[in-house]
DNA sequence: ATGTCCAATACTTATTTTGTATCATTGTGA
DNA sequence: TCACAATGATACAAAATAAGTATTGGACAT
């Protein structure tokens, strides 16, 4: 018996209905009949009814499984606890420098870092802001910070990552461009548009891009027209229409109005040929430790 | 985490050796290493101090460490507590009939099976006796037994089996056999002998022998000088010369003494040319139920 | 120094879990 | 009463995970 089997069992019993739990669980429905019955067998006792009468539309305890399901729940909570005990140990008072470029913070994962500081609230996380990607990875090999969140790749022989998020490219357009209404946009099809654009030095993705346009044959080199410092600047010039621009999928450009958002594709007629700009964590190789691994591991989700 | 993972770090700090725990665990000390580790980057905190001198040659727990193991214990003896308790109530009175053959008596799984009535003190479990492996059989179809212990192969369609035991044919000699001081014995070298031999009705494995011997190349058949009806009055006639006689390995013959058992090789020179004497636990496939599974699960250790 | 002990690591293999597709049974409604 | 929908079970393929083997590296002891 496993703590899975558990978890399985209390969920299915809750739900009175194994499609239902499954979803909640992000497994299907198959995995559950499987291990309940995997449960059974080693019990030696069925936990729910296989009568075939069903009236009430919901799979019911047997009186064993009554039983069982209070000891489950006692065994996950305390389970849970002894976890959060021996954080609260472990990692009293410990500080964690958490690094994250700065158009990061415009991320939805933002949302998701808040989220750290309540499953671990004995680690004193602190969170530093640098301008780019590559500023987070020299800050990790000076060991100025202990974790970062970079856009891969990873430049350092030293610095091991993990993919968090996946994003792609897009760009940005205004309402009434001609090319608002498809549903991808050929990178091809930008070869003679006007372009607004972060300052290179904010920018976490710019030698990616530079990279794509030339592959498609083209550069922007003598088409940016205004140079902005924000997102928020660079959605109202679109806006109005001075030029467009590219952004990643994983900006949350939700409160932006009057502009749409386009996904990129490099090659026409090719939709799976999007262009990644992904989110992941890094640390040094030699300064892994369970608590950053644990933070990966929460921030996967 | 999972149960597997507070069962391996439980082990470890009550041994303060990963080998030998890993002794205990019927394990490889790497696999602890593994789940350790991963079960600390899942909390986020070491358990075990990995400071680089350890004078007293054990690992030690940290503090985090030490709460972590009265909370796994107690979780651990919770979840063995469930188990109880459900087939307490699932099984109260629940009469499983458990046919063997007759000479299984006298193999060590009877040790096996009494250990069943510790663990499953709910089940009414009645131990009925037939004289062959194929009486099993046709109890099982009969319905009246529940499950049975045979020597494969199942000679039924709805019968289905799970191997518990591996055994393979010996011979048993006098003493002052000119064979008694081999390593192993092959078939053929058997050719000449005289046998005595059980009772063919009492034989759990009779056919398995005539079949071995005939691709060999000679048959016993004129060559049996006695036939008796128990392994003791066997052994006693081997003993005092009268022939010799095939057993299983699976046997229990620790209390007969001035015989020796060699194992049987089918073919010269091939050692691995072993003949198979097994034993399995059987039950009528339409009558599978939790219990049969957990008692079948239960026997195979 | 040299060897021994012991956990960690690298890598491979085996096992277990999960998913996809499908089935069988039961209940429902035309 | 017959077709259909709902739901858990099954069979099989795929993926993920755990376990094993061989080896390393670091700390002690001799």
């Amino acid at each position: 018996m496993e703590l899975r089997h558990l978890r399985y069992f209390v969920e299915i019993a809750e739900q009175g209905h194994y499609g239902k739990a499954a979803k909640n669980l992000y497994v299907s429905q198959p995995t559950l009949s499987q291990q309940i019955q995997s449960l059974e067998n080693e019990i030696g006792v069925e936990l729910f009814l296989r009568s075939k009468r069903q009236i009430a539309r919901k799979v019911e305890l047997t009186e064993a499984g009554a039983e069982f399901l209070r000891e489950a729940k006692k065994i996950l909570d305390l389970s849970q606890k002894a976890i959060e005990q021996a954080r609260k140990t472990g990692l009293h008072k410990q500080v964690l420098r958490f690094g994250a470029y700065k158009l990061a913070l415009r991320e939805r994962i933002v949302e998701t870092i808040k989220l750290l500081t309540i499953h671990f609230p004995d680690v004193d996380i602190k969170l530093v802001e640098l301008p780019t990607s590559a500023d987070i990875q020299t800050a990790l090999m000076d060991e100025t910070i202990d974790l970062g969140l970079i856009v891969p790749p990873v430049k350092h022989n030293d610095l091991s990552s993990k993919m968090i998020k996946k994003g792609h490219l897009c760009v940005i357009l205004p309402q009434n461009h001609f090319l608002a209404n498809v549903d991808v946009v050929p990178l091809i099809a930008l070869k003679e548009e006007k372009w607004v654009e972060l300052n290179a030095h904010i920018h976490p993705f710019f030698d990616e891009i530079e990279h794509a346009c030339r592959q498609a044959g083209f550069s922007r080199k003598n088409h940016i027209v205004q140079e902005v410092s924000s997102l928020e600047l660079l959605a109202s010039l679109v806006n109005v229409g001075i030029g467009i621009s590219f952004v990643s999928s994983l900006y949350d450009l939700s409160r932006e109005t009057n502009i749409v958002v386009k996904p990129i594709i490099q090659f026409e007629n090719d939709p799976l040929s999007i262009i990644e700009i992904n989110n992941a964590l890094a640390y040094k190789t030699g300064k892994n430790t369970p608590l950053i691994q644990a933070l990966i591991g929460f921030l996967q989700n």
